[in-house]
DNA sequence: TTGTATGCGTTATCAA
DNA sequence: TTGATAACGCATACAA
């Protein structure tokens, strides 16, 4: 790899002028910007980032920390934060956190020890203290599905407790008295929030809630299956599913089918987050849309406003769950 | 933050023995060791990991360019390459190429300037030479879904052909003797040896092919949707569809339906990839296993292996696609 | 076993 | 407008 110093040789300038080309600051006579330039090409030159950050102590990438990878939720996050990012010169490091608190930290550390010039972080692990510390000592963070008050600029919202409140309310207004709830893990916050949206639409419709007719699961697949086949276990019966989130709520569909069960017929179901894959269910399944992909822009825009300077962006902090109504819900009864 | 310097001053001992330590490199006394990890601590020091490395000229990054970020493909991908490399400390940075020339070329570029110690691709729109010339010119990369003769240990590849063939034969033995197909991009490699496949199975049992059994989709799910239309619109009468992606299957499927179609019933659907929403399908998509996670871990062992010195890993370069019966495929007028 | 000195490829501060 | 030169934070021969 050619080094500055070679180009300024071959330019016949020196060290200070090419970098001036290269970052088009200072002033440079059009004569001696065309030789560098011709310099740079001829020798195929490419800035070493690495070395550009250590002297300008900016890294021009952006950590992001997601909790899984591989799944139809964060992809889509990821997507829409590394093309908002990458309009703008900025590019992404990924990890994973695995919703693991030594992970969690360690991949902030990494990042942080990355010299990122800011991180984007949707995390549940790490605490409150953790993260609002994190920001008050200087990091540049967003943060996307928590709201902390010390940083609210830089959260990226939604309401998770009114969205499964919508989700279970339209059951109810389908005319099912008597519904079951596959709840998300209950250690994270937005699993405690949706389960208590799914708790505020039946007292507000006067249903009773009964312990036997939830189970919690952790928001993959398989925890769907078990959770479905403990509720059918407990034999208390139940004509609509309310489900924490999309790929349980597709967990769950299998062992319906499996014991017989026709959808929507004999049992109508509801996710939450509207992933893309919900639409190729049959019946497509109802949800409520968790616009994902358009939060990660936000958190991207909330860097590129505060770390990089950029101006006029359209920046929007929350957003509001919406039902989507498919065929896996259906009158009861119809 | 705090620097090896001020760790050095407050252990009262020389820059190069914090380095030893951070490093284990070169013999240290535990006395001395504790003096310097007692210093850390106290600081809460963490190296400057673009400090190191511009001195060590190692990044202990790799560079991961993909065609998409969202989907359900390359998110598994992506997971299975990340939990690989940071089992050994080694992080990742991810770009998407979006199957453009221009911006495979710019990621590629940008991801070594970054200095990244390997390079994993799955890449579309740049040549095989261009692969072959960076290779040779010193880049170590490895690469996902294309197999070039100069670099085989370094690609990770699957028959493509052979899997487009296999699902045809299983439609052809339900006994299918009108099929359409649905292929995928004619421009990508990946797309011919689908199309490819398709054939052979057509003119292995006898069976004509007919171009108005043909549109090309590109992968994208509303590019199935559109072939499905055009089909149809065709108006020359197929029992079996095979698609190039299970995506575009999904699209088609939605298609079918509207349609007024039954499936398998009056429509036999195949796709390829077996992505994991395949599974919650109903009737689930008959479909090519295309173990795609595996295939990144083996990318990652690849450079584990050259690039880091890791030894006694076991790296498989081939795959065999292989068949995937489900629901959506059945016998002719069963 | 520990310390000194130099270099990694840039940016940035001064002078000129 | 251009050019020396000192950082940036660390690794690493080489000495001690």
């Amino acid at each position: 790899m050619a080094t500055i110093y070679e180009v300024s040789e071959l330019a016949g300038v020196s060290l200070a002028t090419v970098s001036r080309v290269i970052n088009n600051s200072g002033k440079v006579t059009p004569a001696t910007r065309e030789k560098v330039e011709a310099a740079m090409r001829e020798l195929g030159y490419r800035p070493n980032s690495i070395a550009q950050s250590l002297a300008s102590n900016r890294s021009n990438s952006v950590g992001v920390l997601v909790p899984e990878l591989h799944g139809p939720f964060f992809g889509s996050m990821l997507g829409s934060i590394e093309d908002e990012l990458r309009a703008y010169g900025k590019h992404v490091i990924i990890t994973a956190g695995h919703s693991d608190e030594e992970k969690e930290k360690d991949s902030i550390g990494f990042l942080v020890s990355r010299q990122c010039d800011a991180l984007i972080l949707h995390v549940y692990a790490v605490s409150n203290d953790f993260v609002t510390d994190l920001h008050e000592s200087g990091t540049r963070v967003a943060l996307i599905g928590r709201d902390l008050p010390q940083m609210a600029a830089n959260c990226i919202c939604i309401d998770n407790e009114q969205g499964q409140y919508l989700a279970t309310k339209s059951l109810i207004e389908l005319g099912h008295t008597q519904l079951a709830y596959i709840a998300g893990p209950l250690w994270k916050s937005d699993g405690q929030q949706r389960m208590a949206g799914f708790r505020r639409a039946l007292a507000e419709h006067g249903q009773p809630f009964d312990e036997r007719c939830v189970a919690e699961g952790n928001y993959q697949e398989a925890s769907g299956q078990r959770a479905m086949r403990r509720l059918l276990e407990r034999r208390v019966p139940f004509t609509g599913l309310v489900c924490a989130n999309d790929v349980m709520a597709a967990g769950a569909i299998v062992v319906v089918r499996e014991s017989g069960m026709t959808l929507p017929r004999d049992l109508s179901v509801i996710g939450f987050d509207n992933v893309f894959f919900t639409r190729y269910m049959h019946p497509a399944l109802s949800t409520i849309n968790y616009p994902i992909a358009e939060m990660g822009q936000m958190a991207a825009r909330c860097v590129l406003r505060d770390v990089y300077g950029v101006e006029g962006l359209e920046i929007r902090n929350r957003f509001e769950p919406q039902l989507v109504s498919r065929g896996s819900t259906a009158l009861l009864g119809a």
